[in-house]
DNA sequence: TATTATTTGCAACTCAGTTGCATCATGAAG
DNA sequence: CTTCATGATGCAACTGAGTTGCAAATAATA
């Protein structure tokens, strides 16, 4: 939660013109500071006492999607995790691994996905995104 | 919900070593009668007055599911939409398309995807998944 | 500062999926 | 064919992530 993720934050919110409120530079800030997707209760958590209220996180989460600046990266036990969109092209998200054993998500960054085409059957087909299933390091060695 | 998918139904329990059960036989000739994913409600709805329990239906796809026979296609609007797995590799399923105009979810079951490598940083890579996003060739055409 | 459109907080709600438990049916053994 | 243990089913009650309605607060603009 550091001063640059404050500018960060304020000039992401300029950048998709979205009004400046508390609620949304904090959780802004929190997902900024995060490494992995999060939940609302996580941001909430994270936030501490000065966390907006559940209602105004998934609602502030749900504006800055629609904006853009943030993707729903994956949804476990049904609950969903988001992630700052900042590393996403406009077609093609990196891929998400989760982990059969110990159930882990994680967000593989530097991994290459060859893109489909644009066009099947009729399908225009804008963006893309990959789950992958197996085994983490940790669980991968017997 | 034919003869033939009486007998299908038979063979793909007795395939998975699961006991051959009103409910189990009925879900999965539902499943086979289907042309795309659908939900718990619309096999319930499919199977009219002699559906099993709610409940029964979700343990015997989730049993389904973990014999390998049916997938969890996606998930819509906080709802599973389940398929049977007869047509996926194991390592690799179809992908699924959703239109953002309409929000219809399909099957593209003719696609292909790219393999993916089956290691990557120490990450064993069993099965990949694709979801696709985009404009069905109804909502396509301006 | 005054005005207005948005945003926020709270309480109550929704509903797909889950759990506990008593009863029932399947498949194996005799 | 009958017995029996294991596993499956039905029902009622529950769970909890996410949603809705609305009054109060706040940001942007003049
Ligand atoms: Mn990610
Ligand atoms: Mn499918
Ligand atoms: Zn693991
Ligand atoms: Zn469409």
């Amino acid at each position: 939660m550091s001063r640059s993720g404050e500018q960060t934050a304020l000039s992401l919110l300029e950048e998709a013109s979205l009004r400046r409120t508390k609620p949304r530079l904090l959780v802004l800030q929190s997902l900024l500071a995060a490494s992995q997707p999060v939940t609302q209760e996580q941001i909430a958590e994270q936030l501490g006492d000065k966390t907006p209220n559940k209602v105004t996180i998934y609602r502030t989460l749900e504006a800055l999607c629609e904006a853009g600046l943030v993707h729903k990266a994956f949804l476990q036990d049904r609950t969903w995790h988001f992630e700052l969109a900042h590393n996403c092209s406009e077609h093609q998200c990196h891929p998400h691994f989760t982990c059969t054993a110990c159930g882990q998500t994680t967000c593989l960054m530097d991994m290459q996905v060859p893109a489909v085409k644009s066009s099947h059957n009729g399908y225009t087909i804008q963006r893309q995104r990959m789950q992958l299933e197996g085994l983490c390091p940790q669980c991968g060695q017997r």
